[in-house]
DNA sequence: ATGATACATCAGCTCAGGCTGATGCGATGC
DNA sequence: GCATCGCATCAGCCTGAGCTGATGTATCAT
């Protein structure tokens, strides 16, 4: 496996990894990260689209609210390509000039 | 421990991860990365110092080349703050409106 | 000493993407 | 019905960052 730059796009914004870890633990509506994390509803609004496209959280319509709980498999999937990188690492092997 | 967005972004571009990825089995020079990665020299550079810099490679001057070599141990650190998050979560908890 | 090679740094251009205000739309309450 | 709330979408602004050409600095070969 290899390393998906457009993937980890996805969790290198502060603003996105901070939603992540909110909603680690419970499920939380749009309403509740936006009082958590201080920034303007439409922010939040547009973050939670992006993390739901590169499906690193799932939505639960809940009447007139939206419920957006974390897809702990969608992490594991980073984490694993991420430690399989590093396990083919050589500390011997160098590439002649 | 949280997630870095910061860190998180040096991995989140394509050239960086790509070189990461031809690092990871065995070190090589810049010319060598040029030479894989069909991007200019000034831009692998750039990059390398980015990586560099960040923590991700090692650097071994031989002559008038320079090695990079791939520091794994980084790279778990990333992987183990992901796996974290994903333990966390909890399938049924959901805070009320 | 001269030239070539390997690599780094600098300045400038360009563009993706994050932030915002305005607006739309469905669900709930009165 | 009408107002309000929760949330999404749209258009526009603006900053950050990737790419490039030019240049600088060692190191090596002849």
């Amino acid at each position: 496996m290899s390393l998906d730059a457009d993937v980890l796009k996805v969790l290198a914004d502060p603003l996105r990894s901070k939603i992540l870890e909110l909603l680690s633990g419970e499920a939380l509506c749009t309403c509740h990260l936006v009082e958590e994390t201080g920034a303007k509803q439409t922010n939040v609004s547009n973050h939670l689209k992006v993390l739901r496209e590169a499906g690193f959280v799932d939505t639960e319509p809940c009447g007139r609210f939206t419920y957006y709980r974390l897809r702990p498999d969608a992490l594991r999937r980073i984490a694993g390509s991420l430690t399989e990188l590093a396990d083919r690492a050589d500390p011997d092997a160098r590439r002649p000039c």
